[in-house]
DNA sequence: TGCGCAATGAGAACCGTTGTCAAACGCGCG
DNA sequence: CGCGCGTTTGACAACGGTTCTCATTGCGCA
């Protein structure tokens, strides 16, 4: 599957360090968009197009995390961990938790098998409404 | 977990019975584009824009199942069976088959209410290599 | 310090998807 | 059986996110 790959080389520059760093300050999942529009307003200029590609070359390197919102588009987030997880977050603000299921893995692995699958993989994303949330979008 | 809706009493027309039909006749996830290039193909002259609003309608009511591509590009199915379940596409040859989890949907659940989120929902596609496509494509 | 090449930036290009709006059509009614 | 109304359609413009192009910039190394 060759993902979380060759840690290619690449050459340190100051807009990737501003990235890092930006990406470094928060917890939840943003749109490249939205990160490049933080930057901008911090005075660091970027351009778009080299948060893109920073971005997706960091995720590819298994730096950052990225999921599709149901809307089709990509947000990335820092790894808190290295790990293999999964998410759960809240529809209402965004606020993101971490968490591993090992059972789950294997599960989707033997699953996949029975179907004489190989070479797995999986994502699961889970959303809900989180405690402070719930309590008024009964959405 | 209110997906699934009221399946509000849609009009039938020529186009979307030929949509219907369309999806009956494949197995395998297919694009909006590809639909609708499918039935052009085939004669039958349906707008690109039906071909999207009747997809999403039809999503909505739990006719066809709806999963976003790595690319963010939105593809297709009917439904093979109305309950909840997931996918085990293969990467080489998009071979789909259907998989259902009761233990996933419970530890997804339990995780969530864990963390204090409710109204909880989750998306968990898995994907790999078929058997035929396995042999020889070790990408 | 000078070079070579990767990285960047600005903007155009792409592409899937959605919106617009007049015309076409299914349906219930008289 | 014809009519009118409201839904659905279709052609095409508009959109929004992402990628591409290509001249310019600036690391890293000799």
């Amino acid at each position: 599957m060759s993902e979380a790959g060759p840690r290619a080389e690449r050459r340190p520059t100051r807009q990737r360090a501003a990235l890092t760093d930006e990406l470094a300050g928060t917890a939840e999942f943003r749109s490249a968009q939205d990160i490049h529009a933080s930057l901008s307003a911090s005075g660091t200029r970027v351009g778009l197009a080299t948060v893109y590609r920073n971005l997706q070359a960091m995720a590819a390197d298994g730096e950052v995390d990225v999921i599709r919102t149901t809307e089709g588009e990509a947000v990335y987030r820092a790894c808190a961990s290295e790990q293999h997880h999964h998410h759960v977050v809240c529809r209402g603000c965004g606020l993101t938790v971490e968490v591993t299921g090992d059972a789950v893995e294997r599960w989707a692995e033997a699953v996949a098998r029975d179907h004489g699958f190989s070479q797995v993989r999986h994502t699961l994303e889970i959303d809900g409404l989180c405690a402070g949330c719930g309590v008024r979008d009964p959405r």
